[in-house]
DNA sequence: GCCCGGTGTCGAATCGATTCCGCGAATCGG
DNA sequence: CCGATTCGCGGAATCGATTCGACACCGGGC
């Protein structure tokens, strides 16, 4: 079924069956009803190929998430299900591509070939080649967190250096003096992944502005892991009393290990960071942590990718949003002498 | 850049680009690199909607998951993420499509026009009509999960009633004799949401079959939800110990009301249920559990799609999948009595 | 009565790739 | 040495929609 046979159907020719679609043209209101009627009847809709064909265009985007292996935190999985749904106000369809390196069959796809009219680029590295593959395919493009050279592109990010560093600045407040940073795994610091070194920077930056000393640590993205460093932190570092995080998907089990060492939350120790926004409350207690917003920065980088897809010619905007620490139950004073510190330092 | 053009600068017609290319007529060893040469300083792909136009098919898939307002539970991340990783590994492209309802723009989007070659639909109701639009569409699909008349489609499915069942007697082996399923969402379950009505015929079934007696519970797909769940649950059936469930987020809140109310696991309560895998192991203590083989369901739905895609008179195939309940640390026998059972008993 | 402008419709070119048909040249057997 | 076969390649039609130029028709103004 096709525009011809609709045209056929109606008794005029394909041309005004086009016009009456699109309005482009003045159609009779007689002739325009008899083609909707048949339009109706059969329930035609163009052919997707066909149009994009002629227009150029395919109203489809394409968002690059990380590759299927690395198992989506709750802040990434936002993302993604805000840009679908905001594409899906823009009437636009979403191709999905799971990406980690540059030479990747399934991002190649998605430029070559014409497939989309535009890509939001997600998990990026300070030093990121899909960028330079991007800007050469000539194809406007978001990405949600930048690369070193913030102008080189459009994005959209939070603010982890300022973010962590007032996290510390606020554990820093109530008294803490040895305070560790909870990162992303030793593997996505490696690649020189943004936000991990760039919540280092703040942290590194906050201890040195109030004279106080922290461990930074690598963590895997899971609570397995999470468990895992903290119970190495609280042995190699017993005089540790909160931790700021940027892994969301260690704290359950960071949480677990605090408790399994007989420590409670805010009473012994202090957690606080940076999460999804739905998160921080579904904390026990509930997390005193920067609140990412991560469905309006979904929604921003589209809003932004339709900038650009408009008019390329659009100045690259830059969107960088510092959430403020919004202080829940898990911070606290600090507490001069844990409960049963003396045992625990017994072994090391 | 276009076909024309690479032929051009190689000196010889279109056509014998195209088998070049396609290799589906020989050419000679001198010309096909002559044209190899060309292509691969340009770096030409040929046209995706020139070629979708021509073959008629666009080496794309749909995946309609659940509308973006709902989160995902972790067994659907896995289904997604394995869907689009077998898809990448068949060189087929992935549209995203958030469907609730039926008459979705953005699933009738996917369906006219001819943009995908085949469907895998998420989230199947026992009453689902979107069903009857992709049999009309003619358009091969695949469910995970599936409507009321099994036959009627081609699906992969774990199979809720006889695993919850399994669960159950699991419990009922130990000892226990009140026992609790905590279903998933009033809203789904009222929208007739296939494994939430699948779980409670096993629950009941299996009640029947050893004699015992348990409680019904619908639960949000949240922690919030889960610890309130639980709380009304000890509250008001103070002789339950043990629940059973399918509702993967509610876990950690569940988890965190028995905490609260003072039951240890598995010494004063056991938990057990159906979850992802990954999932299981990071419960703690680890969850006695029918594992669901995420990744495989995707990856097998996947396999049923191209199966169809290639022949779409092959056989309607369904896959129930049962995972055997798999022994961790959260189930245990039961205790005659609870440690603080009259002190809980008073106020009811 | 003729011309002119506006309205509504149609025919045909176009987008970029695939593929059938057929032509010329090289190859082989008799 | 000639005719038949094979091989390599080019020409042209095709997929389905959009859009430009053109044309017919109609009413109004001179």
């Amino acid at each position: 079924m096709n525009i011809g046979e609709i045209a056929r159907r109606a008794g005029v020719s394909r041309s005004t069956v086009s016009y009456t679609l699109s309005g482009k043209r003045p159609v009779s209101d007689a002739t325009r009803k008899r083609i909707q009627d048949v339009i109706d009847e059969l329930g035609y809709r163009p052919n997707a190929a066909a149009r994009a064909l002629k227009e150029g265009r395919t109203r489809t985007i394409g968002l690059v998430i990380p590759p299927a292996s690395r198992r989506l935190t709750h802040m990434q999985l936002g993302f993604v299900a805000s840009v679908v749904e905001a594409a899906a106000r823009a009437d636009l369809d979403v191709l999905l591509s799971p990406s980690g390196g540059d030479h990747d069959r399934s991002f190649e796809r998605l430029l070559s070939g014409g497939r989309v009219d535009g890509v939001i680029l997600m998990e990026i590295r300070l030093e990121d080649s899909r960028v330079r593959r991007l800007q050469n395919a000539k194809l406007p493009f978001v990405g949600i967190g930048h690369t070193a050279r913030a102008h080189e592109m459009c994005w959209i990010d939070v603010d982890y250096t300022t973010v962590i560093n007032r996290c510390v600045h606020h554990l820093a407040d109530l008294g803490h003096t040895r305070i560790a940073l909870v990162n992303r795994s030793v593997e996505l610091m490696a690649t020189g992944y943004g936000p991990g070194h760039r919540a280092r920077d703040g942290f590194v930056a906050a201890l040195a502005q109030r004279g106080i000393q922290g461990v930074d640590l690598e963590c895997g993205d899971d609570a397995a892991a999470g468990l895992e460093c903290v119970t190495r932190l609280l042995q190699d570092h017993p005089d540790v009393t909160a931790v700021a995080t940027i892994n969301e998907a260690a704290l359950p089990g960071i949480q677990r290990g605090l408790e399994e060492a007989g420590l409670a939350v805010p009473r012994d120790f202090s957690i606080t960071g940076v999460v999804g926004r739905t998160w921080a409350e579904e904390f026990r207690p509930p997390l005193t942590a920067a609140d990412v917003p991560a469905d309006d920065i979904g929604t921003q980088a589209m809003d932004l990718l339709l900038e650009r897809m408009v008019d390329p010619a659009t100045p690259l905007r830059n969107i960088l949003l510092a959430p403020p620490v919004s202080l829940r139950g898990s911070t606290g004073p600090v507490r001069s002498a844990r409960p049963d510190e003396t045992v625990r330092r017994t072994p090391s």
